[in-house]
DNA sequence: GCAGAGGGCGCC
DNA sequence: AAAAGGCGCCCTCTGC
């Protein structure tokens, strides 16, 4: 059964059984957890009304986003008709917030002037229509993709309340090591000082400041180097005294700002890296997260995430997503065979379809991303005789792009327009009188444009892969429980990747049902073609021991 | 003093 | 202009 939610300013506006009722906003989480558990709550934002039950004790099942549905419906409609209009309200349409701090005792912000309960109603009624619309003509799937991307929305906020389990301890002794003592009235740590001691030594720079682009760049070319930056990559290629000690540099600079003492005083608190999760944040329907660099978890400082005592993290990644993301979609019967081991870029060499894995990797991101030039180039045309369908379906999606046209994914994501000032590019380029300038402004700009929906395609529908393998898992993990009663908690979401923090007992019921969430998540999408999608579970007790 | 652009680099 | 898709964040620099 549905029930409507609009939060007042301390009540809360409700409609069960097309029945309107109000509750004091403190009585709502009580009343929540008293409903059956198969209700399905419909509200505005669930990144507005679920943080407040969550931090009530309170879960729910299943709850429709109408402002996640209402942004992929609306640009669905735009793109390819969608019988249905919905509404032009600017309600919907406006970007995700961040979450309502929390106030204490109520459980709305008394400045929420969200949609009102009739508002909430027509809109989701309008998104019912339209959907049932839609399935008589695309058989579900972007139902399917609707209702994901909801559970998408709880997912983010329960990854918000739960958090990464995280051992400063662990931290503060890596970032000692490694960056030196820090410096009591700010300055520089002490490693990182020394070593810029040494970088204005070797370039004889009195008060060069290493962390300025230009000055460094200048004080570059004072030395008598050639370089038109001061990226890495440059960097590397120069033979000069000061390449080791600043490359040692930008590397602590970066875990000092990105990761160091600030960031943790800032995003880690009893244990638990918290950051913002953004479900749909990304038009590719990707997650974004605010704050924390949730995403860009270092490598190096992974060795911090920590199970607790007693508890044990299961990570797991799917092995090469995209490429068989896109096998599937095409149903490339050739490239799905290539997918049938762990590792697919060996899949490849194993077929006789390119010579060595390395080669096949760079093939394969060259056929998702579209490079053309160099050693991709050249490779090409192997991938396009052996996979003619996986070829059809991205250079499909690129030559799209490049006439301006908008390109869905498999569950029918579909991709955002190009701007004004692009069709005009190319409108102007056509005339008579258009200098080679323009015309070659406006090809540059129609190929890139194709290379992201190119990959439009493919993300995308990875995107919602991954969206469906984490529903899976989250409705298994609720039905797991170890001896002393504690439950595996879903802590992380990276794209391709899954973290579980469980109970050392439920380790192996975790990594199976991880296992199983995948599978379901292939046959749920592409029903009985059959592509493997592998994935490499690990049960560990820090993340850095995964992979 | 602040906002936005750009450099640079981390993740997938 | 690192030739190749999607991001977020920190720093510096610039312009108002």
């Amino acid at each position: 059964m549905d029930v409507v939610v609009a939060p007042g300013t301390d009540h809360v506006n409700l409609l069960r059984d097309d029945e309107p009722m109000t509750l004091p906003t403190a009585e709502l989480p009580g009343w929540v957890a008293d409903q059956p558990a198969d209700t399905r709550w419909v509200w505005a934002d669930s990144s507005q009304s679920y943080p407040a039950l969550l931090r009530a004790g309170v879960r729910v099942d299943r709850a429709v986003d109408l402002r996640l549905v209402h942004q992929i419906l609306r640009r669905a409609h735009g793109a390819a008709g969608l019988p249905i209009a919905l509404a032009e309200s600017s309600a919907w349409d406006a970007p995700a917030e961040a979450p309502l701090a929390d106030t204490g005792p109520t459980l709305f912000d008394s400045a929420v002037t969200g949609p009102g309960i009739a508002e909430v109603l027509a809109e989701h009624r309008a998104q019912q229509d339209t959907l049932a619309a839609v399935t008589r003509a695309d058989g579900g799937r972007l139902r399917l993709l609707c209702h994901a991307e909801s559970i998408g929305g709880l997912i983010a906020q329960e990854l918000n309340q739960v958090g990464v389990p995280f051992d400063v301890e662990h931290h503060d002794r890596q970032l000692r090591t490694l960056l030196g003592e820090p410096d009591p009235w700010g300055g520089r740590p002490v490693l990182m000082e020394r070593l810029v001691g040494r970088i204005r030594a070797a370039l004889d720079a009195r008060d060069l400041n290493p962390d300025s682009a230009v000055e460094l760049l200048k004080a570059l070319r004072r030395a008598g180097l050639q370089v038109s930056s001061t990226r890495q990559w440059e960097l590397e290629q120069l033979d000069h005294p000061v390449v080791e000690p600043l490359l040692a540099y930008k590397k602590l600079a970066r875990l000092h700002s990105a990761n160091g003492w600030a960031w943790l005083a800032s995003w880690v608190r009893e244990g638990r890296f918290r950051s913002d999760w953004v479900a749909g944040g990304v038009v590719t329907g990707r997650w974004a997260s605010r704050g924390g660099g949730a995403l860009q978890l270092p490598r190096q400082i992974r060795g911090a995430v920590r199970a607790e005592p007693g508890w044990t993290l299961v990570v797991a990644d799917a092995a090469q997503l995209e490429p068989r993301v896109l096998a599937a979609m095409a149903a490339d019967e050739q490239m799905a065979a290539a997918c049938q081991g762990a590792d697919l870029y060996q899949g490849l060499v194993d077929q006789g379809v390119i010579d060595t894995r390395e080669h096949a990797k760079i093939a394969v991101l060259a056929a998702m991303y579209g490079s053309t030039s160099g050693e991709a180039g050249a490779l090409l045309p192997r991938l396009a005789r052996a996979y003619p369908k996986a070829m059809g379906v991205v250079e499909g999606a690129a030559r799209a792009g490049e006439r301006g046209e908008q390109v869905t994914t498999w569950l029918g994501r579909t991709s955002p327009a190009p701007h004004d000032g692009w069709q005009e590019a190319q409108a102007g380029a056509q005339q008579p009188d258009a200098g080679v300038e323009a015309e070659r402004w406006a090809r540059r700009a129609s190929r890139d444009w194709g290379r992201f929906t190119r990959n439009f395609v493919v993300q995308g529908t990875a995107a919602e892969w991954a969206l469906c393998w984490l529903g899976h898992l989250r409705r298994a993990l609720t039905s797991i429980r170890s001896a002393d009663g504690t439950r595996p908690e879903l802590v992380y979401f990276l794209h391709d990747e899954v973290m579980v923090h469980a109970p050392v007992d439920c380790a192996e019921a975790v990594a199976d049902a991880v296992r199983e969430a995948a599978h379901r998540a292939g046959a749920l999408l592409f029903g009985c073609f059959g592509v493997e999608f592998a994935l490499n579970v690990a049960v560990v007790d820090s993340y850095d021991q995964a992979k």
